[in-house]
DNA sequence: ATTTGTATTTCACTTATTGAAACTCCATTT
DNA sequence: AAATGGAGTTTCAATAAGTGAAATACAAAT
């Protein structure tokens, strides 16, 4: 197995990950972000384009191209985890008027917002689908690394962002931790006392998103 | 300036499309599709799923990575078009109770739909955002091609879908047609002259989503 | 036990990628 | 006006990096 691992692919995606998440680069900005020198940036770049990943506006810069939109919306609604978890993010909502999420781990330490329900405050937690979120220091990222105590549930305030406390719970499929479940409030309205309330909702919608099944977990998240 | 463009790079984003498209497929399957051999395959894939644009489920098939998903919201919702156009949408759903389409031209010959409101009629016609259409035969086409006739509208019946009716505008940025704003109707359900009167509608909502500046077309779309 | 199909590894070949340098534009500065 | 600096682009020789056939390993089907 090893680093079998291709380098040109890499950078491209490298790049392309820089293009998405600035919005609109220079060639050289997206060349300084992937630390690649302006002729090999420019040449993927120019296969992203072509392949419709990446395309240029009318000044000449970089943004993101259709079929990463494509793709995005094609991968995101074959999660039946967010069709499933939908009835549970309304229902968190209803019930304490937060911002309310469904997260997955993603890659080198991070995770995902996979759904999202904003809440009725208008003071409130506001995020979006795709949000990439460090699992260090965090509620979701305590419950998606099974750190989850006995209570069922995670509380943090103050962690990654000041001024909000977020309760997480883990959402089990068979054996394995599939994603999490968590609302977040700003801290100033919540007490100690309360987030337990809410902690046990949010850990009982949780464990209840997954039909729960004696058989092999298998295929999943998803 | 010619053919640059990078052979691996290449080959791994096509593996992507065909891993996306299929929801999950074996590395045989997915060699197949991009007309690789399983080495190269492998190899590639596994640089995607390093990277987290691909992840394997428990039986060992491919499918989308969670980088896809992440990368595709943000593209989705830097599009500011998409929130420019909600209100001509509601609005025509709200008159015509058809489903109604923003697409824009994406790559090769096809055009996508970047946002989309279902219709209220039970029987009504059903699509995605990130769906893929092709633009020859089809009212979308017609209008992103800037064939649309002086009427300001383009009806097409029974184009790639049989027994359905679309009726398009373009809208314009500037000089340059940005996109192009539709509804969709089952055929059996509507008649010449109503058509007439819907892609009267169509045109005018079309017409109003970008303000009218006499300025440079320039950052167009987006 | 044999066959068939898929996944994975290895390896010699060489093709395809790379980055420095050169050049062109364009906007700013002197 | 000339000079400067920065961004985008092209060229090209060096070689690092990617390729696919074949070998191996596994598993399921016959």
């Amino acid at each position: 197995m090893a680093d079998t691992s291709t380098r040109s692919v890499e950078r491209a995606l490298l790049l392309l990950g820089a293009v998405c998440e600035r919005g609109t680069v220079s060639l050289a900005e997206a060349a300084r972000d992937a630390g690649l020198s302006a002729s090999t940036a420019l040449r993927l770049l120019r296969t992203l384009e072509s392949t419709g990943f990446v395309r240029r506006d009318g000044a000449g810069g970089y943004r993101a191209g259709l079929r990463v939109v494509q793709l995005g919306a094609q991968a995101l609604s074959s999660e039946s985890l967010v069709s499933l978890a939908e009835g549970a993010l309304d229902r968190l909502v209803g019930l304490t008027g937060e911002s309310a999420y469904l997260s997955v781990p993603s890659h080198d330490g991070h995770g995902v917002y996979l759904a999202v329900r904003e809440g009725t405050h208008s003071v409130r937690h506001a995020s979006w689908v795709g949000r990439s979120i460090p699992l260090e220091g965090t509620a979701v990222g305590a419950v998606l690394s099974g750190a989850t105590p006995s209570t069922g549930y995670v509380v943090v305030r103050d962690g990654v962002e000041a001024d909000v406390t977020a309760i997480a719970a883990p959402v089990r499929a068979g054996g394995r931790i599939a994603a999490a479940l968590s609302v977040v409030v700003p801290s100033y309205r919540i007490r100690e006392d309360e987030s337990a309330g809410i902690g046990m909702h949010v850990a009982r919608e949780a464990a209840a998103i997954l039909p729960v099944t004696s058989a092999t977990p298998e295929g999943e998240s998803a």
